[in-house]
DNA sequence: ACTGTGACGGGGC
DNA sequence: CGCCCCGCCACAG
């Protein structure tokens, strides 16, 4: 587990999207190290869109201030937040896709 | 080497 | 949805 992997896999993240702790691993060539992920998102620190990778079920993780700010760092990005969660069904980057789903327009979201 | 800890994840009740 | 347990890897004492 390097810083290199793993900012290599989150800088994949793009904007609008997110990813779990467990994906990031995973696409870094390191499956189920999600807490390693941790440890290597802290090593990175600023160096790398951190906001984008939330927990399992699209529930932020990061306690007090800093989640305070991820979470608003996401909505900034057009992420939308379903109660206390992020709806990953919509938001969840798949790393295997080369490029981001081109979202569909629903004139209704909600 | 051993134990405790953490921005985690999955399963069972 | 809350609670408990186990697995996971690297770091700190």
């Amino acid at each position: 587990m390097t810083l290199e992997q793993l900012r290599a896999a989150v800088r994949r993240i793009p904007r609008g999207k997110v990813a779990t702790y467990g994906d990031v691993a995973k696409a870094a060539g390191f499956p189920g190290a999600a807490r390693q992920v941790v440890w290597a998102l802290q090593k990175a620190g600023a160096t790398l869109p951190w906001h984008r990778v939330v927990g399992a079920g699209g529930r932020i993780r990061l306690p007090g201030e800093a989640g305070f700010e991820q979470r608003a760092r996401l909505a900034s990005e057009g992420v939308k937040f379903q109660g206390e969660k992020i709806p990953m069904k919509q938001f969840a980057f798949d790393f295997r896709r080369r490029k981001a789903s081109p979202a569909k327009a629903s004139r209704t979201p909600g």
